[in-house]
DNA sequence: CTGAAAGCGCTTACAG
DNA sequence: CTGAAAGCGCTTACAG
């Protein structure tokens, strides 16, 4: 049987060769085309089957004049809820024969707005971008017409296709859980009490609100970025300045609600018992520490393949080819620290490295 | 100025047109091959630069017979070791124009032996894998040619290209330390007493002769699994036999570290003042959580790197074409659960999501 | 519903 | 040191 010359595989051709067609024919059937034979077709797949053959991969993109790579851009891959999605956005490309290209900004505004831009060191037929720094400006001022789908707290109505969780619902949901376990005096850390936009507060507000609570705005913290020390600070820095610490505790976060723990612990709190904390994004470390963390778990796999479907579809000038923006599911998980210690069991039973 | 038909990218002719030359002294310069006069190639990277060509890698890879892919095997990326792991190989084989295809095995015995086979849903030109389970049988084994490369904690010898810093030295390090901080009872959670070539145990009983001290079998512990629960379970076990407790803990891994803290909490102790505590990994909780780890931190860049090295030369027949083992640098990273808390201050200064 | 042929943008012997 | 030409393995109008 003759083969690839360099490599030794099949190759369509010895495909064709063998089920009696041409490579056009093979080539339908491989690609899922409409009017092939069935009879044929099973041919073609008897043959792909006996000798086991894959497409290569360069040869179609090459002749489709697509680079078959699509770009993810986060601030930083090891910074888990990234490495998480990463993961996810990965498996979902890998089954569509993408490859994923892994761009770190850094947090940079720049760096974010050059990678709007389609500025990759080699060309790609898709961008995912996930962060909070872009404006609506930087979206209409946009030239590249690379197709693109935005993840994050934050849509942008029709200028840009979005995938997130509800962020006001799960807000909501997390605060009415501190409601449930008795809390009074809840404390939010890492949202901006003068932004009616930030979804993450307005859901916070809501459910105190639907329990008749006021809103105190000692107990409302901003912080300068998503991170543990920032936390810690907001932390400090609120039970420095009321006089009765708070009974619960809502971080935008969960690396910041860590740092949230930190603080409590530090200043002589107990948590669940004095101060129950929950938090957002159900990173790999919210179960294995203690306690153990209550927090809001987005359904990743669901944001990767809506993210993958919306790309697809501006390739193709399909159904979802007009920005839109999607919810995807989320749900609580209660761990101990709204419990207590003991109360729920670890839960992580895989082994870890 | 004539530009690729489908994408209206820059083509290689077109640098070859502007520059004067012909293609093949364009693709010269380009790959850096000798033998280019300089001021040919001066005029051939002016014209790069003009029309901002980059090569298109499908078309690339097609003509050399490669894939330009490489397999990274790992048991899953969502752990924070090894998505860190995979920060770093992606980076080193994008510097390369390599891509990297994520593959998990979950631990799976049957699944890593069929990753060494080669068994992928594409043709890749290499394969790094990053697990422990393998024998020096399941090597032996492999009729694949797929250049290999391994990692993890155990060499195979001239059996395959392995890269990974020196874990009994590591080990050594981590244990001295707890001597140093004046720890005389030091348990050891995750190492086989009765396996004589696990490094890390062999650190730990080296560092322990040089003290003076004698090995205590009821200070170490082996575990099923490198897991949070599996280390709080083993610390468990291990306080409740024991009549006292030990003044220092040397965990195989970080997770395992976090599970022990956990369970000599529960038992009322405090870290450090009664146990000091030392992981492995440097994952990047290791600094988030209270108290932060005093750890072992490997130089990932470093193992990604060589790796990549490795892989380079297995396919170009170079000077690092015959299996070897080789070593990485490691450092000692100094926290709170050997100090005490507040003593090192928290170091997580990047925003984190 | 299927075939024959051109073309995607590179690399690489082969010549000079 | 450089050029002209064939070839990598696919897809895709174009014909039939």
């Amino acid at each position: 049987m003759a083969q690839d010359q360099k490599t030794g595989r099949p190759r369509l051709t010895d495909v064709a060769e063998i089920a009696g067609v041409s490579m056009k024919t093979v080539s339908n059937v491989i690609n899922g085309y409409q009017h092939v034979a069935p009879r044929t077709r099973e041919r073609v797949l008897a043959a792909v089957d006996e000798v086991g053959y894959r497409p290569n991969l360069s040869a179609r993109n090459l002749a489709r004049g697509r680079s078959g790579v699509i770009a993810l851009v986060v601030p930083r891959l090891e910074m888990p809820y990234f490495s998480a999605l990463a993961g996810r956005v990965i498996e979902r490309a890998q089954a569509r024969g993408w490859f994923v290209l892994i761009h770190e900004t850094g947090w940079d505004r720049a760096a974010e707005r050059a990678a709007l831009e389609g500025h990759f060191p080699q060309r790609i037929d898709g961008l995912i971008v996930s962060t909070q720094r872009l404006s609506a400006e930087d979206l209409r001022m946009r030239t590249d017409r690379t197709p693109l789908v935005l993840l994050g707290e934050h849509g942008y109505g029709d200028l840009a296709h979005h995938v997130a969780i509800d962020n006001v619902a799960a807000s909501r949901t997390a605060v009415e859980h501190l409601l449930d376990r008795g809390c009074r005096r809840i404390a939010m850390i890492g949202a901006d009490p003068d932004d009616g936009d930030d979804p993450r507060m307005r859901g916070y507000t809501e459910a105190l609100g639907h329990a008749g609570l006021r809103l105190d705005r000692n107990l409302m913290r901003r912080i300068e970025s998503n991170s543990g020390e920032e936390g810690e600070r907001a932390t400090r820095d609120l039970l420095a300045q009321v006089g009765e610490p708070p009974d619960g505790l809502f971080a935008v976060t969960d690396w910041v609600a860590l740092g949230a723990i930190r603080a409590l612990h530090l200043a002589g709190l107990h948590v669940p018992d004095d101060v129950a904390v929950v938090g957002f994004d159900d990173i790999p470390y919210a179960r294995a520490v203690t306690p153990s963390l209550t927090t809001i778990s987005p359904d990743r796999t669901a944001i990767a393949e809506l993210a993958l479907q919306m790309l697809e579809a501006q390739l193709s000038g399909g159904e979802l080819a007009e920005p839109v923006d999607q919810h995807v599911p989320f749900h609580l998980v209660v761990r101990e620290s709204t419990t207590g210690i003991g109360a729920a069991p670890a839960e992580d039973q895989e082994p870890v490295a």
